[in-house]
DNA sequence: TTGTATGCGTTATCAT
DNA sequence: ATGATAACGCATACAA
């Protein structure tokens, strides 16, 4: 019996037919057998079963796809895996995706909405089971339509702020105005805020409710203590540069995150400032690094692999349908992490 | 006309057939002008592409997969994204798997055996194209079997001892060496190795060229100058807190990689000793911290970006059927960064 | 209990 | 230029 179709399909691999012959059942046997139905004698199975070690059997995924129309199989869309607090993002996304029998395929977007289309693209023909973007672009009309095409999706830490979505985030809010009260009580009145980028849905949270602290608190609104960050070392640095060159330096500065804090430790040991005694330093993220001793940096602990979780679960329970229409958000709390780069504001008294 | 077939595969998704029946022509037809063959009518095209659009049609990539034999999927395998070194290798590989159409499943093994197995066994029974380990479990029969199941494989950063494999890694042998006689040229005669796990192929060959440079270069032979390490920023602790306790201190460390050298850091702070001025470190890696001013840390530079684009290339020349038999190993340079951390010997002039 | 037939969506071959 | 068909590997409904 001569093959007849086309080059491609080589089929070199072992399938269940092979099995089948091998063994002198039908397919439908060896199937039944192999995936554990008790419509076989226990004879029979064996066989079968020997006869498929042996071949080094092993069932074909992409047709099992096929014909179940699932793939068992999540997208995850991220800037750049390199990114600090990605791969714990990554791993809490995988303990549910484990559990479930999926795993997960990667993608870097570079923050470039060209790439990330382009990623989106080939992960629907793919026909992944679901999608988690940690992605700052989520609100291009072209993304949406992408988004809106039926396979579920949702977003891990940015958030659309014109669309609704599934969404898992954290209480910026809380977060911000935790940090402020701990600064406050350390008789901290002038603070620095550095803000994120502004397309980043966080960051204009952890803005708003900087704002919010400032009035409430009685803090110094003067506008020049609020400058533009990136998430990066090399932005921090250069944000922390305006911040301490400023006429009336602040006395305390909050980052857009741990890394922009990284750069402001260089921007302060360059000027020969020691912190936290002339200035303190509030992180956002708490990645491995602020916990070294010689760096111990105060900064919001984000539940990071938990919120990777949260997000998975969400998806999985559209995968499964438990959830049609509706979206559903998870906001998990921020908890302040007191270290070594916060202390009371210089001319205060200790135990102010 | 009801669907006869079993509750799996709902149909929901619009297929090619869709088209077809849309734009009034076949099957053939559609698959043809959609994959830009030359022998359709240029009106007909236009009619079906724009069908294929209003539809949202996205051909389906399982049913090419089954189709064509092939998933334009690798498998990577790695202990832990989380470690500072791996989402660079990531990108390396990601850098060549985009170029060549592919997609990354990424799994962590945690490096537990078993984790590994389970896998491997998963991303063969998904029929990935190939397969990427940054893995010390490449040794093992069971690994072994899958290793030689037939789906092309290259080992990267950690090689097996037993086999030969295609692999791509660094030339350690060359990096230790210039780590010491960096060292010896400040004035450095004790110096302290703290190693990586036994099971690292890595860790081997680094120990391999200490011993070479001790006999060499005429250094303290003293056994208790080699303590065991774990690439962890707590073993590198633990190991350094040995070192120190020695009855006579090494006036510099080789740390087993940049994140055990942080652990040396917390060490010496916590005695009191001053880097570089009472020891001297090497780190090892070049992670992004080492060089941040406050740490600046001496280290070999792994270019793991570019490691993890070699093994990705050497793996697509396998898919690819370039190769059939012949392993090949790619050993790419190591730089030493010379920052802060190191300094002349204690006892020793300055430029000595 | 076991075998036969069918379809998942695609593309290459062959026929028209 | 276009259409019919088979095959990739699997799992199921149904018949024997």
């Amino acid at each position: 019996m001569p093959r007849k179709n086309g080059p491609p399909a080589t089929r070199q691999r072992v399938s269940i037919r092979d099995v089948a012959r091998e063994s002198g059942v039908s397919l439908s046997t060896v199937s039944n057998a192999l995936s554990g139905k008790d419509c076989v004698t226990e004879k029979t199975r064996q066989k079968i079963e020997e006869v498929a070690r042996r071949l080094g059997y092993r069932a074909s995924g992409v047709a099992r796809a096929l014909r179940y129309g699932r793939t068992f199989t999540i997208g995850v869309l991220m800037a750049d895996v390199s990114n600090a607090s990605m791969p714990d993002f990554l791993r809490g996304i995988e303990d549910v995706a484990d559990r479930e029998k999926c795993s997960l395929l990667l993608c870097n977007t570079d923050d470039l909405i060209e790439k990330q289309l382009a990623h989106m693209r080939v992960l629907l023909e793919r026909q992944v089971d679901g999608l988690v973007l940690v992605s700052q672009h989520c609100d291009s009309p072209e993304i949406r339509q992408l988004l809106d095409a039926g396979t579920p999706s949702v977003l891990l830490q940015r958030r659309s702020p014109r669309y609704k979505d599934d969404y898992v985030g954290a209480d910026n809010r809380e977060g911000m105005l935790s940090a402020i009260d701990h600064l406050v009580a350390l008789g901290h009145k002038r603070i620095g805020l550095m803000r994120g980028p502004v397309q980043s849905s966080t960051a204009t949270e952890k803005l708003e409710a900087f704002r919010e602290a400032v009035a409430s608190r009685g803090l110094d609104p003067d506008p020049g203590l609020i400058v533009q960050g990136n998430y990066l070392v090399e932005g921090g640095y250069q944000a922390a540069s305006r911040l301490m060159d400023l006429p009336k330096r602040p006395t305390a500065i909050i980052a857009a995150n741990d890394m922009s804090a990284m750069g402001v430790l260089n921007a302060a040991s360059e000027r020969g400032l020691s912190i936290p005694r002339d200035l303190s330093l509030v992180g956002w993220d708490d990645v491995e690094l602020a916990s070294f001793p010689f760096i111990d940096l105060t900064t919001l602990h984000l539940p990071k692999r938990e919120m990777g979780a949260a997000a998975a679960t969400l998806l999985m329970e559209r995968i499964h349908k438990k959830r049609r229409v509706k979206t559903k958000e998870v906001i998990l709390p921020i908890e302040l992490m007191v270290r070594g780069s916060t202390g009371p504001a210089p001319g205060i008294r200790r135990r102010a």
